[in-house]
DNA sequence: TCTATTCATGAAAATAATTTTCCTATATTA
DNA sequence: TAATATAGGAAAATTATTTTCATGAATAGA
């Protein structure tokens, strides 16, 4: 906790009431106090702006903007997360103020990548990225959230000249997964790792003789197990529907590993590839006269 | 260094000569920067408190006073985590070995969100919220990358019932602006804040009369001055091609902070369809045989 | 090349925010 | 109980910020 809140709690005791009212709301959203002007800080709690400036004086401020100043400072070292802890979840539940909200969520997000790396396997993630890197062809599977994490990465791979499909439908996807061979990679991405289309799915891919690799949240689920390369993001304790907003989150995070990983294992080949796409769509933009 | 010193920096060329004159004082020394008034500020470039005002609304903050706080947040990160994890962006260079990858993709991103959320202006944040809450029908907007997101916040709508369309094809998004009314709600995403057919898009969904909001990267845009709720996410210094990694992490948590807000501002409306949504799956999927 | 128009800018007026002053009510101590 | 100290608010004073308006420079069009 900062210095100033540090303070704030602990020199409640000494304040007077009014003081203490204006302590206690600073401490309950630090965040949204650096936006408020004093008048309407003041209304908040119920005393005059008069007691405000006081009170930033006798904590050694200018005044109140320079308080806030300070204060602005100060809350952006933490996370927005309670305690400072670093990995805990927070809950979303009904009427929260939007200040919450964003705290709620920057700490879940947070929280999620961390937790996400920690458990990372170095090597088992190296080997997704050569198997990724010598692919002929490479399919992906994912249905609803986890099917916008399969278009990430299909974008990605795409832009450096990977063969690549990843159709949303599942039909499509087992068609698609039927036709591979040994040397493609299929790769399969789902929550729970339960989905059963895209168990589907990366079934027959393996049975055609691709290597198959699965994203889903940590854990031991049916998708995982079929797997020759199982990847895992973090999972969320609380209320499972939240779970796939962070889910999302870190399963993103691990895309964009795997594939900065390949740019970077195959630099030559990759680079010149994703700046001639993004210079070609300039190029075609141009054309047409607007802007990049 | 921060996104909205980064901004500065490379908006610089954009700039007139009075605003170069402000951009590069307070790039000398922004700490210096948020203990000032608008008045000294002023004096000490040789330009008038006018100047500052207007290229703190230019730059999408609410006004001066609005600027230094948001700047005192940001400088407060970057100077307190130097060189390593925490807050400072790493660019991702050729033959890096994984653990270095996985290291500076987790510190941009923690920096991304965290910056997006330092960023975040909350009333401009429940406004929109509030829109779309209302919104007789919502239209999102969006190319590439961006239309992942696009594409993300399509499908939660969806299951909360709201009205929605994402055509990832910019004729039919065109065309759907066209049939906008009152009422309904135009949602642009777009890194670079210029992509053209995006901005046709949402300038044809002005025309008909919808609310526009627009999520960008942080900075001066077309697309941000279109909109009526111009909405940021932090963008990236280093290594330009990289910057819509980490970028569209930043633009989904910001619409899990959206859509979180909508869920909690109409709770009794929406949950009990989002869990309806959530056990029609579960019973379709049961009805053939597989799991959950 | 000249004119019209747009745009950047500062001066000053208007507004908004903050701080100070002054006053009252309450509590405290002799 | 009276004297005094003090917290706290109302309102005045001050200060900061924003807006408006006028001007001159630059640019585009004829």
């Amino acid at each position: 906790m900062s210095p100033i809140l540090y303070a704030l709690e602990h020199g409640k005791s000494k304040l007077s009431q009014m003081e203490r009212k204006l302590a206690e709301r600073i401490l309950a959203s630090p965040g949204e106090i650096v936006h408020m002007g004093i008048t309407e800080l003041a209304e908040q709690c119920g005393i005059s702006p008069a007691t405000i400036t006081r009170f930033c004086k006798v904590l050694h401020f200018k005044g109140f903007p320079d308080f806030k100043v300070k204060l602005a400072a100060e809350i952006a070292h933490s996370d927005g997360s309670p305690e400072g802890s670093g990995s805990s979840y927070q809950d979303i539940v009904a009427g929260n103020p939007l200040s919450v909200i964003v705290e709620a969520m920057q700490a879940n997000h947070l929280a999620s990548i961390r937790d996400t790396t920690s458990l990372l396997d170095l090597e088992r993630l190296q080997s997704a990225i050569d198997v990724l890197c010598r692919a002929r062809r490479v399919d992906m599977y994912g249905m609803a959230t986890s099917s916008i994490v399969a278009q990430d990465f299909y974008q990605k791979l795409i832009r450096i000249g990977v063969n690549c499909t990843a159709f949303a439908d599942s039909h499509m996807q087992i068609t698609s997964a039927s036709s591979l061979q040994e040397g493609d990679v299929a790769f399969a991405v789902s929550y729970s790792g339960e989905t059963p289309e895209t168990i589907d799915a990366l079934s027959c891919a393996a049975a055609s003789g691709a290597a198959t690799i699965s994203l889903t949240s940590y854990g031991s689920s049916s998708l995982a197990t079929l797997a020759d390369i199982p990847l895992f993001s973090s999972s969320l304790e609380q209320g499972m529907r939240r779970g796939d907003m962070a889910s999302r989150i870190a399963q993103l995070h691990i895309i964009d590993i795997l594939f900065t990983g390949m740019v970077s294992t195959r630099f030559g080949d990759f680079i010149p590839k994703l700046e001639q796409s993004y210079l070609n769509v300039q190029h075609y933009r141009h054309k047409r006269g607007g802007q990049s």
